[in-house]
Parts: C-alpha cells; structure tokens; sequence
DNA sequence: GGTGTGACTACAT
DNA sequence: GATGTAGCCACAC
C-alpha cells in the first residue's frame, strides 16, 4: 500500500480520523476536507501545510482503515465518489444505508452532509 | 538525494 | 459547471 505516512504521529492522526468517521451517522456522509477541518495538524506541522494537505492524509488514512470504520460515509468535497478499487461496493454501501445519488452519481451534501454533530439533531432546546 | 505520486481542496479562467 | 493550476507532506524507487 502507498501509505505516505508511517510515523507514530500520522498513526495517531489516522486513529483521529478514523474516530471522527466512526461517528458519522447512517445516512450522513462528510467529506476529507470537513474532517480534516475537525482535526488539529499534529505537533510540528504547520498550519498552512496542514490545510494543504491535511484532506489527502484523511485519504491516507482511509486507505489504511480498519474494517469497522465506515469509510464508505468519506468522500470529495463536489459530493462524490472518489474512484479507486472498491468505489462501486462505496455505492452500494451507501445506497444501502439510505444515501441517495443524483444523475451524476453525486450525493446531494445539503441534505446528506454531515455538519459535525450526530447527538444535535433538534436545532432547538438542544445546548446555547 | 532528486523525482514521482497519492481515496484532495480552493481559486482562477 | 468543467478544466487548469497551485498548494507542498511523506514515502518508495
């Protein structure tokens, strides 16, 4: 496997990663960018760097993912499938679990999107 | 130690 | 909206 990352400190921003996407919702789907965002660039990395690259080691960190990680909910900010080996069983999984593609195979993020917090359903009596 | 590359994103044209 | 380009990490060869 590529894996363009080895260091104990990407490994424990991969097990970051993988938490977050762990905590997607059925039916949700986030993007690389979207948890990237979510998770702070390790010590000695600058933030600039970070921002650049932090959506490909979300990629690489789901090229390594375990099987009970819910890859398949991680894709492209346009909405889409990344396509590699494996993208059409992503579909599937996805179909599978309520997400619906559009014409172009794309997942509509307005109503499919993950905003970050499953637990914060009701927009209302809900903390604030 | 230079070069290519990877499950990406944002901005410009 | 579809292309093209920049950004700039870590690894394999």
């Amino acid at each position: 496997m590529p894996s363009f990352s080895s260091p104990p400190n990407q490994q424990n921003y991969y097990e970051e990663v993988w938490m977050i996407v762990r905590k997607i919702p059925r039916g949700k789907v986030a993007t690389y960018g979207q948890i990237a965002k979510m998770i702070p660039p390790p010590n000695g990395v600058d933030i600039e760097a970070y921002k650049a690259f932090a959506p490909r080691w979300v990629g690489g960190a789901m090229a390594n993912c375990p099987d009970d990680v819910p890859w398949q909910r991680v894709i492209n900010s346009k909405g889409e499938i990344s396509e590699r080996q494996g993208a059409e069983r992503q579909r599937l999984l996805l179909e599978d679990e309520g997400v619906k593609f559009d014409a172009k195979n794309k997942i509509d993020l307005k109503i499919f999107g993950w905003s970050g917090n499953d637990d914060a359903q009701p927009i209302q009596s809900k903390l604030f």
